[in-house]
DNA sequence: GCGATCAGCGCG
DNA sequence: TTACGTGCTGATCGC
C-alpha cells in the first residue's frame, strides 16, 4: 500500500467535504448531520417541501435514485450526493486502509470466504478488496495505493471479457449470440443492432447504452418496470425492447423458461460443472417470493459458472506458478479479475500465461477471452 | 456501552 | 412491486 499517497488524498477529500458541508448548511438553512437519512429527510421533503420521491420501511427515502430526481427543482440534493460521494470514498477505503496493514509485512491480508455466496462465488471481507471503487474518476485513484511492494516489481490484472454473457452464450446455444462471440463482436452493440433492426455501424452509442442494459438485465430476469426505471423511458417502451430481444434470441427465451421449469421441478438451479443452488421459494404460494426465486434461479447458472471457471483458473495458476518455482504472486480475485505481484524478469511470461490459463479453464462453445494490463499499481494495471 | 437493524452505496 | 450476488459505514434503537 502507498500510505503516503493515501494521507495526502485524505487531506484533499477532507477539503472538498469541508466546502461541500458549508455550501449544505447554507442551502439548507441550518447546521444538520448530513449522514443521517432521517434529518436530511425531514430538511428536504418538510422544510424544503420537496415531493418525496420513495419511502423506506422508517420513513422517507433520500437514496440516490430520489435525489437525482430532485436535482432539477432545488440544488441541495445534488450537493447531497457530492458529499456523500467523499464521505463514503474516505471513511470506507481512503482511511480503513491504512489501519489494517500488518506491521510485520507491512501488507494488508484480507479474507476470501469460500462458503457465504450463494451461487459459489468467493466473498471477501475485512477489509474487502471486491469493492475497490473504479467506476468514478475520484473513487478510481484510490487504486493508486494498491501498488506492488518492491520498486521495480508490477502489478498485472487479467480480467475476463464479457465472461456471463459468453456463458449465457453456451448454455442457451443461442445462434445469433453465439455468432456474436465466434466474430468477437462488440456485444452491446451487436445486441442493439439486433434488437433495433439496424446495421452494426449504424448503432448510436445511445442505442449501444441501452442494449448494454438490456444485456444484463436478461440475465438478472429484469422485467419492463426495472428497464424502464433504469434507461429513464415509459414501461411500454420498455417492454417493446425487451419482446424484441427475446424475438432475435429465442434460444435464450427457451433456455431461461427451461431454467425455471428445471428448478421448480428439482427444487434446486445448478452451473456448468454441477454445483447445486436451493431455491426453496421456487414454489411459493407468494406471487413476489415466487418472482424473486424465479430471478435467482435465472441468474444461478450463469453467475455460478463464472465462479467455477475463475476457482479453476486460480487452481491452475497455481500449480503452475508452484511447478515453475515463480517469485511473483496471485494476490486477489475480483469475480472475473485476477491480479498478480510481478516479478520483473517475470513480466514477459505472466503476460502470456495468465490470460491462456485463464482463457482455458472453461471449455464452452464460444471462446473465452481474457484483458491483460500491468503498471506500477492497481489503477494503470486496468 | 453494546449488539442488532436500517439506509445507503461501493464492486462484479 | 421494482434486475442477481456480495461487505462496510454511520445512524439509530433497544436492552
Amino acid at each position: 500500500m502507498d500510505t503516503k499517497f493515501l494521507k495526502i488524498m485524505s487531506r484533499n477529500i477532507g477539503q472538498k467535504m469541508t466546502r461541500a458541508m458549508e455550501e449544505i448548511y447554507d442551502l439548507a438553512g441550518g447546521v444538520f448531520n448530513i449522514n443521517s437519512p432521517k434529518q436530511l429527510g425531514l430538511i428536504l421533503f418538510e422544510k424544503l417541501g420537496l415531493p418525496p420521491v420513495k419511502k423506506t420501511k422508517t420513513g422517507y427515502s433520500t437514496d440516490v435514485t430520489v435525489l437525482e430526481k430532485l436535482k432539477n427543482q432545488h440544488p441541495l440534493p445534488e450537493k447531497i450526493l457530492e458529499f456523500r460521494m467523499l464521505t463514503k470514498l474516505r471513511s470506507t477505503y481512503v482511511d480503513a486502509m491504512p489501519a489494517l496493514i500488518n506491521p510485520k509485512t507491512l501488507r494488508v491480508h484480507g479474507s476470501f470466504n469460500q462458503t457465504v455466496a450463494a451461487t459459489g462465488r468467493l466473498s471477501s471481507s475485512n477489509p474487502n478488496f471486491q469493492n475497490i471503487p473504479i467506476r468514478t474518476e475520484m473513487g478510481r485513484e484510490i487504486r493508486k495505493a494498491f501498488c506492488a511492494q518492491e520498486k521495480d516489481h508490477f502489478i498485472l490484472a487479467a480480467d475476463y471479457s464479457q465472461v456471463e454473457l459468453r456463458i449465457m452464450a453456451h448454455l442457451s446455444e443461442d445462434p445469433n449470440l453465439v455468432a456474436a462471440f465466434k466474430q468477437d463482436a462488440d456485444i452491446h452493440t451487436h445486441t442493439a443492432a439486433m434488437v433495433f433492426n439496424l446495421k452494426q455501424e449504424d448503432i448510436t452509442s445511445d442505442m449501444r447504452r441501452t442494449a448494454k442494459v438490456i444485456n444484463f438485465g436478461i440475465m438478472y430476469g429484469a422485467g419492463a418496470h426495472r428497464i424502464s426505471q433504469e434507461l429513464n423511458i415509459s414501461h411500454g417502451d420498455a417492454g417493446a425492447i425487451i419482446k424484441a430481444y427475446f424475438e432475435r434470441y429465442t434460444g435464450v427465451k427457451d433456455y431461461i423458461e427451461k431454467t425455471i421449469t428445471e428448478c421448480k421441478e428439482l427444487g434446486y438451479a445448478s452451473t456448468l460443472y454441477g454445483r447445486k443452488r436451493p431455491i426453496q421459494d421456487i414454489n411459493s404460494e407468494n406471487r413476489n417470493l415466487q418472482e424473486a426465486a424465479k430471478r435467482a434461479a435465472i441468474n444461478m447458472p450463469v453467475q455460478g459458472t463464472a465462479a467455477d471457471i475463475i476457482k479453476i483458473a486460480m487452481i491452475r495458476m497455481h500449480d503452475w506458478m508452484k511447478k515453475e518455482n515463480l517469485k511473483s504472486k496471485m494476490i486477489l480475485q475480483v469475480h472475473d479479475e485476477l491480479v498478480f505481484e510481478v516479478h520483473p524478469d517475470e513480466l514477459e511470461l505472466l503476460k502470456k500465461q495468465v490470460p491462456a490459463i485463464m482463457e482455458l479453464a472453461g471449455k464452452l462453445i464460444v471462446p473465452l477471452k481474457v484483458d491483460v494490463g500491468v503498471g506500477k499499481d492497481w489503477y494503470e494495471a486496468h
